[in-house]
DNA sequence: TTAATTTTGGAACGTTCATTTCAAATAAAT
DNA sequence: ATTTATTTGAAATGAACGTTCCAAAATTAA
């Protein structure tokens, strides 16, 4: 009996996503939203309930997304350091592709956010937990068939390979050369050989 | 003739940049920087122009006040890896010491609002060109006195330490344990070794 | 003390903000 | 075709935003 749902919620969320992205949380207004998606006000309000939770559907996504294409990467990868290597190659075409250099939503979102909303503050803790313990599973794997040396445990490896992550996504907003960003991950991982 | 300005700039602009460095840029808002300053409205008008020139200032006023700290540092410091090993301490330091975990200002800036507004992306760039050049120089001397190896270039080197202070800080937001912090420089600088 | 100049206080500006409201339009199921 | 539930459009809400304004207070030099 009811009107269904016209619009599709992934589409929706993905121009939404684009616009927190490129301006983040608090200087993206409702109206830009609006813009963006095409859809009424009231639709988003019905649909998402707040711009808070808006954009906390967003981060999910967009995390989502990154770890799909983890996944993917992880089945190819024929050896754990060279899948540490391709996670960090998934991050330089992320740049290279981006001409807006909006950097890493999360990344950003933790800057401008943490500590303030404890909604928010659980996803990114959340978010952390979940890459550390896949950098510490491939280091591991890594010591265990000799691609990576055994100077640091894989715990401090892991919490290495994360900072580096976040200081790659921080760099690539204001230089995003291909031929620099790839030496940047030669030198940083070149500590794990 | 002219009555004096009364209030002593210095400590307003640090008032001001706590308020910036707590909310952000964005929400941060003036009502909030008239209660932290005590200032009325119109006093911040007057000395400072706007919201987004104050802004201005209290980043350079947060970037003096690590400059200021860092040169002093350099003349202590016996070697150039050692220099380096400071710097890091210097942010490992602030980080155990602020427990709000607000982050850097400059980083939490840069995440904000690069890219947006020109004023804002000269004063990144040129910290960004005085941070790598500061770098570059530590590490060519710790080359010739061979406490740095010579794997990769000092401007390598340089973009590599770049990255991971701005990694550093934004893993100090959500991670202000002292002797992870402590580990994770370590497991940082061995690379350099 | 008077004159000159600036800082203050506090209200007011117009705009934009996130959110709500509600009647009209819509579409599926009966 | 009618019922039922939902989405839609567009206006309205009230609060908060950055900024301006101006008379009153304050301070120093003459």
């Amino acid at each position: 009996m009811p009107k269904t749902e016209v619009f599709n919620k992934e589409i929706v969320l993905n121009q939404a996503s684009h616009v927190f992205h490129t301006k983040g949380y608090n200087a993206a207004s409702m109206q830009d939203l609006v813009d963006a998606t095409g859809l009424n006000r009231s639709s988003i309000y019905n649909s998402f309930g707040n711009k808070h939770n808006l954009f906390l559907e967003c981060l999910k996504v967009y995390q989502n997304k990154y770890q799909r294409s983890i996944s993917n990467l992880l089945l190819k990868a024929n050896c754990p350091l060279k899948a540490i290597e391709s996670i960090f190659e998934l991050y330089l075409e992320e740049i290279v592709k981006d001409n807006d250099n909006k950097g890493c939503l999360i990344t950003n979102c933790k800057s401008e956010m943490a500590n303030q909303d404890s909604t928010i503050n659980n996803f990114l803790i959340n978010n952390q937990e979940s890459t550390l313990a896949l950098f510490e599973d491939l280091v591991n794997q890594g010591q265990e068939n000799s691609s990576i040396n055994r100077n640091r445990t894989p715990k401090d490896y892991a919490l290495y390979l994360f900072t580096a992550i976040q200081g790659f996504r921080m760099t690539g907003i204001l230089i995003d050369n291909k031929q620099q960003l790839q030496s940047l991950i030669n030198t940083t991982l070149q500590n794990l050989k």
